[in-house]
DNA sequence: CACTTTGGTTTATATTATAAACTAGTTTAC
DNA sequence: GTAAACTAGTTTATAATATAAACCAAAGTG
C-alpha cells in the first residue's frame, strides 16, 4: 500500500513554504509572499500552521521601525519534508 | 515560481487511483478499494470526480448478475498525471 | 420468505483553504 | 500636525473539499 501523506505538508502552499525554507534557513514574511505569490491572510495562517506543528521557528521582531516575522525550519520540520518527500515519491512511478 | 499543482491530483485517495491505473491501464471498484483501503463511498467519489474530468473512463457493466465498475487510465488522465509528477518534482527538492 | 452479501451511490458532517475585512502602527506630503 | 497612504501582518466569514455513514437495489442462501 502507498503510505499515508502528512496532511500539514501535502498542501501547496505550506509545501511551497517549506521548500523555500528549506532551502534557505531564514526567511522573513515579505520574501515568501513574494515567492509564493500567496495572499497575505493565507501565508499567515499557514505559517501558524506550521508553527504550531513544530515544522518552523517563527521570530517576530522590529526592524526599521516595522515590524518583522522571520521564518526558519526546524529539525523536527526537515525530518517531516524528508519524510514527505519519500512518501509521495512513491506515488509518482506507475504501480500495479 | 513553483507550478501550480492540479487540483484534482493533489489529492492522496485520487493520486492512488491514478497511480494504480497508470500502471495496470485497468482495474475494476473492488481492486481500487483494496489497494487504497478507502471507504466505498469515498472511492465512489473519487472514481466519479476522475471520470468527470475525463481522466479514466468508466465502464459499468454487469458480469456474474453483478454490476461491476471498470476504471481505466485516458489519455488526457495519462498526460495530466506526468504533468503533476513534474510539477510536484519541482516541490522536493530544496530552493532559494 | 427473511436474511446476508455484493456492488455500489447519495448525502450529511467535518475539515480545510482562502480572501476579505480588520488591526496596529509608520511614513510622507501638505 | 494632521490626513492620506503605506507596511506588516491577523482574524474571521465563506466557500470548497474530503470523508464516512447511511442508504439502495439486486442476487444469493437456508
Amino acid at each position: 500500500m502507498l503510505p499515508d501523506l502528512d496532511p500539514l505538508l501535502h498542501n501547496q502552499l505550506r509545501l511551497s513554504i517549506m521548500s523555500l525554507l528549506v532551502g534557505l534557513e531564514k526567511a522573513d514574511f515579505n520574501y515568501l509572499l513574494e515567492q509564493t505569490q500567496a495572499s497575505k491572510g493565507n501565508l499567515s495562517v499557514q505559517i501558524k500552521k506550521l508553527k504550531e506543528a513544530g515544522y518552523i521557528e517563527v521570530h517576530k521582531h522590529f526592524e526599521n521601525n516595522y515590524p518583522k516575522t522571520d521564518c526558519k525550519v526546524s529539525p523536527k520540520g526537515l525530518e517531516a519534508f524528508q519524510s514527505y518527500v519519500d512518501g509521495i515519491s512513491k506515488y509518482l512511478k506507475p504501480r500495479d
